[in-house]
DNA sequence: TATCGTCTTGGTCATTCGCCCAAGTCGATC
DNA sequence: GATCGACTTGGGCGAATGACCAAGACGATA
């Protein structure tokens, strides 16, 4: 009786090629992705990818942006239910730190950057979720009180995504040794009380 | 007599090459560089490429480093001639903020970064360059006295790589948005004289 | 049972890819 | 003037690419 046929199969071969499509493109990168080793990786035919889909950038599109929507969906969550601004961010770093090596998943976030950079489409859709999370980040910053919520949300996004970056070339770089520094962001200026630089850097 | 030709000429064709990489690399992307795209862009005939270079990675690679360590020897020179720390890394951020959004050199880094994922000797020798260049970073900081000059080091420069990266989303991103939080971040923690944070951040 | 819509199959199309090579150009050297 | 070596030309190789399509499968509907 698990009947639904046709349209359910369907459906289902449509999310088996977003994921293989968010899996190949952190492995091998955006353009890399073909018809036929998306299909392989989905373990359909590839002929399937242009009966569900308009076209190859069209999947792609869709894949990374339900797989940004989820992953800042959840980053906010935690961020909010934070009781310290700095807590929730040291959360967000180390929940990437923990599968930034093996996890390809979170290349797929750099390879959007660059490819929104050449699709138009894309991009208007990135920045809208982009802003979105930033204005969500500023705004748990302001309420904790910080002088220069918007400008301190704005670094602290690209220094997470500029981890990822560096993080691949030296495997020294760990959380644990740039979250002292980003606490102290988090903590604004002036508040001597929030400093954990001290003592344990290193 | 501008007589050397034969040596000569293929020298200038490498250098041709070489140029033609950088900029079609952060153009359309690392992979999408083909040699026959790459062969009309440095006005040379395809077969060119694999006389002058033993393969088209190889290419790629060589003008990936040569770009990278001029770069960065350019940025660290400037970094050791600033008075205050601060005062240079906002001039790095200025000097990437300018040429960002329309040259796409600057996209050049990032494309490497996901390069080296994938390719391990491009990897060895860019982690290389990046290494020497924070340890740069980090020895100009703790020579101002920073009580943390390794870990704000890599922050600030994952900041840079990642305002790049976020710029592209996001043209209301400048400069003189994040500099205020960056000059705090090269300032260290609870030093209140440097903190320009107050009065005109936005 | 016959028909319909949805999905699937297997294959083809023109194009582009990295790489290779025989033949050629041309100044330098003897 | 002959020879040499570095460089250049133009074409060609098999393989992979995105897109497309006629034909079949199969449960749902009438």
């Amino acid at each position: 009786m698990s009947s639904p046929t046709s349209a359910d199969r369907g459906r289902a071969v449509r999310a088996r090629l977003l994921t293989a499509a968010r899996e190949l493109i952190g492995e091998i990168g955006w353009s890399a992705v073909s018809t036929r080793n998306l299909a392989q990786r989905a373990g359909v035919r590839a002929g399937l990818v242009h009966y569900h889909f308009e076209s190859l950038p069209a999947l792609l599109r869709q894949a990374t942006i339900e797989g940004m929507r989820t992953t800042l969906d959840e980053s906010a969550a935690w961020l909010s239910r934070a009781d310290d601004p700095a807590d929730g961010i040291e959360g967000l770093l180390t929940g990437l730190d923990r599968y930034a090596a093996d996890d390809p998943e979170s290349l797929l976030f750099v390879e959007a950057y660059l490819a929104a950079t050449r699709d138009p489409v894309l991009h208007s859709q990135m920045a809208e979720l982009m802003l979105a999370f930033r204005r969500d980040v500023a705004a748990v910053l302001d309420r904790a009180g910080h002088p220069a919520a918007e400008p301190t949300a704005a670094v602290v996004l690209a220094a997470l995504d500029g981890f990822m970056l560096h993080k691949g070339l030296d495997p020294g770089l760990s959380a644990g040794t740039i979250a002292p520094v980003l606490r102290q962001l988090a903590a604004g200026t002036g508040r001597p009380g929030a400093a954990t630089t001290e003592g344990e850097q290193g």
